[in-house]
DNA sequence: TATGAATGAGACTTCATTCAT
DNA sequence: TATGAATGAAGTCTCATTCAT
């Protein structure tokens, strides 16, 4: 599922430490000025280490990006299931759901900004399992709102909750890059609030109050 | 409103006939391999002359992609400004305008994907000039919608109104930007027809059909 | 038959004198330090020009490589031809290429050891037909062998003929790249009255002063 | 007579050992893709041991090339001298030589070609050891031929047997340099008979059958 | 106004060599 | 004695931009 980066380097552990500080830098570097515009040695220098070094962790530039989208998404997916508690159930779960995802859409704004603009420049064998990761986040929601069709509280096709799962990403992800029209008008909190009515009621839950 | 790009050249008749040669050439190269990966030369050549004429006529290559950009939103809101008639009134006024809309992202799915990806290598003087233009285009359906509510058909406040035309806007554009996702489930038709439902369910008309 | 590397530039007269300049400068330094050891920027400069004007007129350092090659055979083939007189006929006139030839090695020496020692690395495409220049070598002794095999001079067979030219060629070619251990031991017209009796004797001609 | 290269290690037989190994992998690697394009990794990977155990036994990359062409030499002379037996005398002493040479030069195609190739990379220090050893290859066939005409069976000067021991080695290096050319028309066999015959030839033998 | 040759800063990447473990 | 991670100088090549014609 992961495409593994070679390294030049023997020691796991090291490659992993090398890795997150090249992650974290190559981020910080590519917030501000986006992919093409950050060298190598920018990178290298950020992360503490020689362009020698860099390299000996990757093969190419284009893999810093790939390790920096596929690190990003192990981040947010993890975040975003270490708040779905399992008690909760139906509507509500799916709410308290969507509370945590526009929340994490707040902590990693730049970072989803990033990958928007970004992917496109990714390796070309890479795409698809970053593709595959974006799809595996829709599912998340895809799966939370089929529950309440099957529990019979949403009246939904297959292809509408698929639909729906991919507005509520896309709707979150609005959060990160239209900040420049939206951050004037809402805090996060506003933001979330409206955006999660717009979402309830656009699924059009049966039995309740607009309805008798 | 509209930034100029100054030019060595005088003749306006020209400069118009040069940048259009252009603009067609930089949009088809950087629908294929983006802003970075396309030369000057390449857009020179495709446009149908010299990288010395292409340099008559700009500064540097980001005026390209202002050029670009600028003509994509004209385009746009032209093609969308001729499909609203001015008899219809109401919702279905606003549902006329959603058809038009999603009608022109499919068509224009190549550029929309384009300004999402490239509009961060803007110049930085023009970005502004961008973003007005796409906040312009939220507008029209802000004034839609806030013509509903003055006339009592929705029930909604400001910022819903805003909020509401942005989720417009961007659930129209993720048929460009999403089209890997969304392309092997919904034709475009299926997909307008969708979408139109969500969103005019998430506005909550009162006393419409699914009421009573 | 010759190869051609594609050039930016347009203007062919241009071309072929930044060419001749770069050629020149090539052979300098490859002579001095080899093709590996010499950077295409010391090849621009010693050309007189930019290293961005040097990949103007060619696409990789390879192609400098095989520019060298393929000049340095036209220019030997060209000296050899324009002393081989048309006049005389038979044994001498091979006699009269061999002298000529002897002298073009003397002339060329470094350019033949350059040859001698860079072919294997030039570009994977033109290695067959910078060999197939030097076939074109051997064949102009393969003719002249020949010639006196069908005027009944020479008794040989045509695996000789070849033979015979090959080792012609190369006891010419090693005055370069055995200077070494031959200078010190023969001036040049010392090596080539050698070599051409040596030569001669061994292709045994019939009915010379050596027998009766 | 031999130059001797520095190592950090002190137990001989462990230098000699991790010497032979080095070689081994070096030659192979010379002969697929030339000295400059081998990496020190590689020879190191090819060998056994690590980059650092390399470094433990040689200075520089280049000492490498020393130690490969160094042994590449003993190991020709030592088949060479083999394989001449000391029973046979005079001319045919010679021919058995000859015999033996081209076999040799067969087994040995790839490492001659490297060292023709790649002798010019020799440090420079070590050159002259390495050219040294090719005279005394030259010197077994200047000590037959001087043999011969002492015995009265040639005439020829000092200068020519010193000419002609030369042409003798690149004539049968020459099935080693050449092979593109000769290959297709020669096997190893016809080869050496044809050179042979030359040579013999050339050196214009008293009183054998082609007299009278 | 149009051309396109010239420029050179700067990008990516490699690899010989070192040195702490 | 063996290892292999770290280094950074140096190499190749690209490309936005200029300017003489």
């Amino acid at each position: 599922m992961r495409k593994n980066v070679p390294s030049m380097v023997k020691d796991e552990k090291l490659i992993q430490k090398r890795r997150e500080q090249m992650i974290k830098a190559a981020v910080s570097l590519f917030k501000e000025k986006g992919f093409h515009r950050t060298t190598t040695r920018e990178i290298a220098r950020v992360a503490g280490f020689s362009i020698g070094t860099l390299y000996e962790y990757i093969r190419k530039k284009e893999d810093v990006l790939y390790l920096v989208c596929d690190s990003i998404y192990d981040e947010v997916r993890e975040r975003l299931e270490e708040q779905i508690k399992p008690g909760v159930k139906g509507i509500d779960r799916l709410k308290q759901a969507l509370h945590a995802f526009y929340q994490v859409m707040d902590d990693f704004q730049d970072e989803v900004l990033v990958m928007y603009q970004e992917a496109k420049s990714l390796p070309n064998e890479t795409l698809p399992y970053v593709l595959k990761k974006e799809i595996g986040m829709a599912e998340i929601f895809e799966k939370l709102i089929q529950d309440c069709v099957d529990e019979g509280m949403l009246q939904l096709t297959e292809e509408e909750v698929y639909g729906a799962s991919h507005n509520i990403l896309v709707q979150g992800q609005m959060w990160a890059f239209r900040r420049w029209a939206l951050r004037s008008h809402y805090t996060i909190e506003e933001f979330t609030k409206m955006q999660e009515a717009f979402i309830i009621q656009a699924l059009n839950p049966i039995n309740t109050a607009n309805r008798t």
